[in-house]
DNA sequence: ATGAAACTACACCGACCTGTGTAATGGCTG
DNA sequence: CAGCCATTACACAGGTCGGTGTAGTTTCAT
C-alpha cells in the first residue's frame, strides 16, 4: 500500500513538480481516500522525503549490474545507460536538483533533509566513480571522479530541457577522453553497442 | 518601474521557486500595489517569462568581457567565472532548468515558451563555445562545444546542492584536459588567477 | 488650473491548498 | 459471531492562490 502511494507520488512529483501536485490528486491517482493517505504519511513533506529516498535507492544502484565487467567498461557503461535514460519520455532530470530548486532556500530550521539527501546522492555517485578509478589505478581518482560526475549531472540537466541523445553521447565521449588522458586503456568508441560487426 | 518589478521577481523566484512566490508577495516586496503589478504584467505567467528573458540576456553575455583575450583563455575564463558564481550565496542554479523542472511537462497548448527559452539558452551557450573553438581551429568544434557546455551545466547543477568551489575547479580542469586532448595549447593551470609571481 | 494617466487601498471572487474530524463500511482473525 | 483494524465518504476549517473591480489619490505636462 505504501508502495502504491509512493509510486504514484513519484510519478506525479516527477511529471508536474512537487508543489504543483496536491495531496488530493495523489490520493485520487493512487485510488485511495485522502484519509488513508494521511494514515500512512503524517504530512506531505514526509511524502516528499520518502519520494526522494526511493529515488535515492533506485538511482544509486542502477549501475551495479555490470559489476563483473572491467572498471573502465563499467564507467563507460554508465554513460550509455544515461543515454537510454534521457531518451525515456518519463525522464524528468535529477529529482534531487529539482527538489532543491523548487523547495528553495531552506527556511528557519526546516527543509535541511532535502538538501542533505541531495548532497548524499551526488557524493554517492561520485564515490561510485572513484572506487572504479581506484581499481584502475589512475593518478587522481578523486579528482577524475568529480569530473565524471559533473559530466553526468550536466547531461541530466541539459537532457531535461533538450531531450537529445547526442548530449549523452557527448558526455560519454568526454568521459572517454578524460579516461584516456588519465592513461586508462579503453575500448574504441561504440564497441559496447555493436560488439563485433 | 517594470525594472523594479522584474528585479524583485527575479530575486524571489530564484530564492524560493516560482510556484512558492505569490503575486501579493512580489507586489509587496517591490513596494507597489498588486493592481499596479497587474497593470504592467497581465498575469503571473508573463512575469515568469519576463524573468526568464531577463536572465537570458544577463547570462548570455556574461562572458563577453574577455572578448579580446585569445579564445582558449576566454573558454577557461568562463570556468573561472563559474567558480565565482557558485561561491555567491545568491546562486540558485540554472533558472531555466529550475523553471522547466518546476513547471513540469507542458500541459495541452501551454507553457511551451518556457521550454523553448531554456533550449535557446542552452544552445546559445554551446554556440558561444563553438565560435571560439572554431577560431582556434580544433577538429570537431561542435562536439567539443557540447562537451564543454555539459561541464558547465553539471557544475551549475551540483553547485546548487553542494556549494563547493572544488566542483567548479574540477569542471575547469576537465575543460582544460579536453582542450589539450583536442590539440589546443593552453596556459598552465592557475596562470590566470596569479599571472606572474 | 485642468485633465489625463498612473498609482493606491481594499474588498472581493472562486478555486485550490494542507490537514482534521467523524461516522459508516468493509474484511479479517479469534 | 464478536471484535478489531483499515478504509471509505464527506464535510469542514483556515489559509493562500491568481486575478478583478472600484473608488479615491497622486503626479505631471500642458
Amino acid at each position: 500500500m505504501d508502495e502504491r502511494i509512493l509510486a504514484t507520488a513519484d510519478r506525479l512529483f516527477s511529471r508536474q513538480g512537487i508543489r504543483a501536485v496536491g495531496v488530493d490528486t495523489i490520493a485520487a491517482e493512487a485510488g485511495i481516500s485522502k484519509r488513508t493517505l494521511y494514515n500512512h504519511y503524517p504530512a506531505k513533506e514526509a511524502l516528499v522525503v520518502a519520494h526522494l529516498r526511493r529515488r535515492y535507492g533506485a538511482l544509486t544502484h542502477a549501475d551495479d549490474r555490470l559489476v563483473d565487467a572491467p572498471p573502465a567498461a563499467q564507467i563507460l557503461g554508465a554513460f550509455e545507460r544515461l543515454e537510454r535514460a534521457i531518451a525515456d519520455p518519463a525522464f524528468r532530470g535529477c529529482p534531487f536538483v529539482n527538489a532543491v530548486a523548487e523547495l528553495g532556500v531552506p527556511g528557519p530550521g526546516a527543509d535541511h533533509q532535502t538538501n542533505a539527501l541531495a548532497i548524499a546522492f551526488k557524493e554517492e555517485r561520485r564515490q561510485w566513480f572513484r572506487r572504479r578509478l581506484e581499481r584502475i589505478g589512475v593518478a587522481d581518482p578523486d579528482g577524475l571522479a568529480t569530473q565524471l560526475a559533473l559530466l553526468v549531472d550536466g547531461c541530466v540537466a541539459v537532457g531535461l530541457v533538450r531531450r537529445d541523445p547526442a548530449m549523452a553521447r557527448a558526455a560519454g565521449a568526454a568521459a572517454r577522453t578524460l579516461l584516456i588522458a588519465a592513461g586508462v586503456a579503453v575500448a574504441p568508441a561504440g564497441s559496447c553497442r555493436s560488439p563485433r560487426r
